[in-house]
RNA sequence: GCCAAGGUGGCGGAGUCCGGUCUAACGCGCACGCCUCGAAAGCGUGUGUCCGCAAGGACACGUAGGUUCAAAUCCUGCCCUUGGCGCCA
């Protein structure tokens, strides 16, 4: 959320913005909400005033009554009070509440390099890695390919749960914890913290890590309960320091989430739909970090660094983009993708992203640090380290051998009790 | 899930029975200032949010309501914590 003072002092930067996003609509919205805003703080002088009337009757009541005067005139007077009072309140209530509906909606301010495009076709590849082999073979797609090595079943996971869940099985799940292992290793090293979540979150405090419609589009939600299913670690780590002020020797404070991810994913279709890289659930190694405001680019950087180092050592080709203004949501003040290389369909698909959230979440959640007299909003970041079930299709393709079995990256062979292959007939 | 006791500042902890000079006694911590060569001690000041150019004011005692001229205080729902019982990997 941006802070209203912001948008009261600066209306230009956010139209400007807005402009660059083409959102025809929100930018209708600022000109209103400046106006809502005036008419509050307006409003909001006024219920002051009538409430300190009302205090100061009530305080001659006190006196009155402690001399043992009279005070049925008084209290007459007084007693029509609370009416008005109530009805200016809920007025003022009202306007509030219609701001922060606008203040809930309109997206973080875009940093200069985010590319102008109207979807993910826009976006701007900065960076390539890696050496595209040519397998020499025709390449089995990875749903098939784990159904024939007996290594899982979607077929069955979709009878009992839906498309969308899958079972995996022996080497191929002894390979996904190996993967979060591998990574959750190299990370601590680096200083973050390792964090196990809450799988589950009210809807008040989920309301200050995301996206309103992602209530609707992407969570689960428990029946008779408040508590939605988490999407990502993410949301938890960013609700963990909420209402928080860091003293500035605490920052940066860098976090590794562990957690399985729970999505709906409605209106995603199409050839992704059989095997791991479109599903409901996952496993996700997520890094996030609360940092000073003049940090947080260079630690953007660092923890794409981070996502990079990751698929080097798996040897897996990838491509960085960064997302552009039709593709990065509300949150994010400049993205990154990394997409890895799929050989069968010779392709780059999203494997991580990358977010500099600046003061947008911070705001919601109310973290500040102490900035010498002064109390500042944190900045916030969140970048994938590793989500397993895309990074197993990359696998699963880039390391398929000719006699039909996976052989495993090296990095995470000791993961893996020694194993180097996977699926070779015996 | 049941019973009991609770929830007040950065922390500990009064105030609640019996509504009113109670946003907070007393203590700790932290920041700044004085003192000092420097420090400790001591002394002083400050230490929630919002509106306002300011003067000033409003709000804030888990949370949402209710009663009242007036609620930390009385009533109701909900959330949470601790202890006991029950259930349980």
């Amino acid at each position: 959320m941006l802070d209203i003072r912001f948008i009261r002092e600066n209306p230009d930067i956010v139209r400007k913005d807005l402009k660059k996003r083409n959102d025809q609509e929100k930018l209708k919205w600022i000109d209103a909400l400046i106006k809502k805003d005036e008419q509050y703080r307006a409003l909001l002088q006024k219920e002051q005033e009538l409430r300190h009337k009302r205090n100061l009757i009530t305080q001659e009541i006190n006196e009155l009554k402690k001399q043992g005067k009279d005070i049925k005139a008084k209290v007459k007077e007084a007693s029509e009070l609370p009416e008005k009072v109530k009805e200016i309140t809920s007025k003022v209530d009202e306007l509030r509440l219609e701001i922060s509906n606008y203040l809930m909606r309109i997206p973080n301010i875009l940093h200069d390099s985010v590319p102008i495009g109207k979807d993910d076709t826009d976006n701007k590849t900065v960076k390539k890695w890696g050496e595209i082999r040519k397998p020499g073979i025709e390449l089995k797609d990875h749903g098939s390919l784990i159904e024939s090595l007996g290594l899982g079943d979607f077929d069955k996971a979709a009878k009992v749960s839906g498309r969308g869940f899958y079972y995996l099985f022996n080497e191929l799940a002894l390979m996904e914890l190996a993967l979060q292992r591998f990574t959750v290793d190299m990370l601590m090293k680096k200083g973050f913290v390792l964090t196990q979540v809450p799988l589950m979150l009210r809807r008040k405090p989920y309301e200050g890590v995301t996206d309103l419609k992602d209530f609707e589009t992407m969570m689960y939600k428990i029946e008779n309960e408040d508590l939605y299913l988490i999407a990502t670690s993410e949301h938890a780590i960013a609700v963990l320091c909420s209402n928080r002020v860091f003293n500035e020797e605490e920052l940066p404070r860098k976090y590794v989430g562990v957690s399985p991810c729970f999505r709906k994913e409605i209106g995603s279709h199409g050839v992704d739909e059989k095997g791991l890289f479109r599903v409901h659930q996952f496993n996700k190694v997520e890094q996030f970090v609360f940092c000073k405001p003049e940090e947080s680019w260079k630690m953007h950087e660092e923890l794409i660094k981070n996502a990079e180092e990751i698929f080097q050592k798996l040897k897996l080709p990838y491509r960085i983009v960064s997302v552009c203004t039709g593709d990065i949501g509300i949150v994010a003040a400049k993205k990154y993708d990394l997409e890895a290389y799929m050989p069968r369909e010779k392709a780059y698909k999203e494997v991580v992203s990358c977010s500099n959230c600046t003061a947008y979440q911070a705001a919601r959640l109310n973290i500040k640090y102490q900035k010498g007299s002064e109390k500042e909003y944190v900045h916030t970041l969140n970048s994938t380290a590793i989500a397993t079930s895309r990074a197993l299709r990359a696998i699963l393709e880039n390391y398929q051998q000719k006699d039909g079995s996976i052989k495993v990256p090296a990095v995470l062979v000791p993961y893996m009790n020694g194993i180097k292959a996977i699926g070779k007939k015996q």
